[in-house]
DNA sequence: CGACTATATTCGCTTGGATGAATGTAGCTG
DNA sequence: CAGCTACATTCATCCAAGCGAATATAGTCG
């Protein structure tokens, strides 16, 4: 069903779920916790479009998860399914720390506390 | 110069690299050992042009280095310059043990004796 | 020198996938 | 019910990049 169910056939598959710039910045928000989309859309500064379609890509790909909540819909990490997986979610956080971006991007995020019903 | 020279700005391209089936089973076999092209190409069975495309692409984002001799030239693993760059080694490491293909490909290198002046 | 081997590069074609704009849908509120 | 909010999807366009075929280059050997 998803990608990430036959990880064997698809490691290829993996790496380029994570080789979008959008992508990885809103892996390494979910890195810090669940979030709904609003917050990432504002964290990151692109249309709301644009996150939703990346966010369905990683939901594809197996990377990530979604909770419906109301209005809201709030997307977390998925736990690794492989040690090839969890690799790649320490590889997140290796970027997290060589990237400036995404430390940018967690110093906005911070200005919304996690679950906060969307920055209000 | 290269893409690893500004690894901050570039982790997605990293990632990139990773994302093609034909490279990851040349890095996963790089990551056994030095290799010439003809042994890589004999490998993969894949046309020899392929081949060098995908080594000029790894050596152009700093994953490969070459170096001639006489006739031959031979590619290895780029050490790594940073813990992303090391952790996606590691990836590699587990692509191996959990893809098929990539322990295939390694049965037929073991027939080739690395430095064998390409499998004569 | 010419012939051969190992490797690299270029060209033309095709495809995956990123994007903006527009539209669709689900749930809440009044 | 209507109207609003949060999110998803579709469509058309565009570009990066993979591939096969052909060609170029560099080193070796006779």
């Amino acid at each position: 069903m998803n990608v990430a169910a036959r990880p064997v056939a698809r490691a290829d598959r993996l790496f380029r779920a994570f080789s979008d710039r959008t992508r990885l910045r809103l892996l390494a928000l979910l890195a810090r916790g669940e979030r709904c989309v609003c917050d990432l859309v504002e964290v990151v500064r692109l249309p709301q479009p644009t996150v939703s379609r990346h966010l369905a890509y990683l939901r594809k790909a197996g990377l990530v998860r979604a909770r419906k909540d109301g209005l809201w819909i709030y997307y977390r990490l998925a736990p690794a399914k492989s040690a090839f997986h969890a690799k790649l979610l320490e590889c997140l956080g290796c970027c997290f720390k060589e990237v400036p971006e995404f430390k940018r991007d967690a110093k906005r995020l911070g200005r919304c506390a996690p679950n906060s019903a969307c920055c209000a």
